[in-house]
DNA sequence: TCTGTAGTTAAACAACTATTGAACTAAAGG
DNA sequence: CCTTTAGTTCAATAGTTGTTTAACTACAGA
């Protein structure tokens, strides 16, 4: 009941094909991916997928770990938990 | 994998609190309410529910019985558990 | 048939979203 | 120091979304 604010930002951002598709790979490989390999998986520029990347981001769905110039992402298990238990593994 | 287009609209739909309130209200009552105890949920117009509930119905996340001139709406629970299992028990 | 009730639809509009390209920051390596 | 790599930010733009008001359809009951 309490914060529908982040629920709303964690759905507006699973509503949209590109990050969706992010998330699944980043779920389905199991592995942390920097911003190239992101932008690779849509064919798509660099700040777009920036754009994309931070709107998952603020919605806690991934968390990004920082090393010298690279960022890894992953993907922020607990908010899938909390708030949308089981949808992972319908992807 | 599949049906990404659904998955999306879903999301669109879940992506606003008045229709989130919809939902909750829907779920957590437990039974039927037409357009009008709708309404009541939030304090909006006739129209702008109507909206409301045209995104959740062609999301699939609500069906609706038809009664005279009245319109009964409730839960469409298979589409939940396929695409959000364990997300209404958040609520 | 007239009136009230229940809900839909259309037009107008402001606010927000996604995409693009160009300019930017910042660190690594030669 | 210069260049490459990695990513962010900004402005412009097209398209989408939510809200409002008003007009509409359709049925029920007096």
């Amino acid at each position: 009941m309490a914060n529908d604010e982040l629920r709303v930002k964690i759905f507006k951002a699973l509503s949209d094909e590109t990050r969706l598709d992010i998330i699944r790979t980043l779920y389905v490989n199991k592995k942390e991916m920097n911003c190239g390999e992101v932008m690779g998986i849509r064919d798509t520029s660099k700040s777009n997928t920036s754009y994309h990347l931070r709107a998952l981001k603020e919605a806690k769905l991934i968390k990004v770990r920082k090393e010298a110039q690279a960022k890894y992402m992953s993907i922020e298990i607990d908010t899938f938990q909390t708030y949308l238990p089981g949808f992972l593994d319908t992807l």
